[in-house]
DNA sequence: TTTAAATACATCGATTTCTTATGTATCTTT
DNA sequence: AAAGATACATAAGAAATCGATGTATTTAAA
């Protein structure tokens, strides 16, 4: 079962920045695999909606970058910066009440 | 607090359909202010996406209406089809999943 | 050995969904 | 009388994602 994507909509930015908060770095490739292992491939990222995000994240200096060259092939890394980690912060926070907010719309908690 | 509109996007559907689900009927502007009730004014539903969402419901038959007038003004009652409660089902489980895997990605609770 | 799959980046048109604004009209409260 | 709430609806524009396409290297399989 792999999630609709309407449904990770708008939690692409927050899963992106709590990989790279976790890790030193990452680059681009290694994230959309790392989701996909961790969430035994429920949650796939595509690259389409992958490298827009990391250059948005880039542009908005919440990450930094550095590009290396493996052999003849160009991997680019990406590091949480200090912007990156407050507002990694704040995004999880958010999520974590959203779904405070949903569990209860959705009664999927039994009511007291 | 008011949740940012990115974290809302694709779950519209699912609270929708559940509200539905529970209530006999309920007409368009009744939802708006159930859910802003309900959550304390942190998921607003605005017009513009509400009204294109429900008659997008009526057209896929998970929903039937029916217009009432009181006194000179028009109410339409939307009330959940057969289809719809399957859907609803469908919709609150896929998201339970999808908050769990959320809660694992995002590290919020402690790891054994 | 050659070909398919995986690795690794990137862009772009089309689509979907939502926002903001606009429009119409009635009812209620100040 | 006017403002705010009730109640529907549409429509242009913005934003995010999808799916496709493109380039190129490396590795595994047939």
């Amino acid at each position: 079962m792999i999630f609709s994507s309407e449904l990770i909509k708008g939690t692409l930015k927050t899963i992106i920045l709590k990989l790279l908060n976790e890790q030193d770095r990452m680059y681009g490739y290694e994230i959309t695999q790392k989701v996909k292992e961790m969430t035994q491939g429920k949650i796939q990222i595509t690259e389409g909606a992958l490298y827009p995000m990391l250059h948005s994240l880039e542009k908005d200096e919440l990450v930094t970058t550095e590009t290396v060259h493996i052999g003849k092939r160009v991997r680019k890394y990406y590091s949480i910066s200090n912007a990156g980690q407050a507002k990694t912060k704040e995004k999880v926070n958010e999520f974590a009440a959203f779904m405070e907010t949903m569990t209860f719309l959705l009664d999927l908690k039994p009511t007291t």
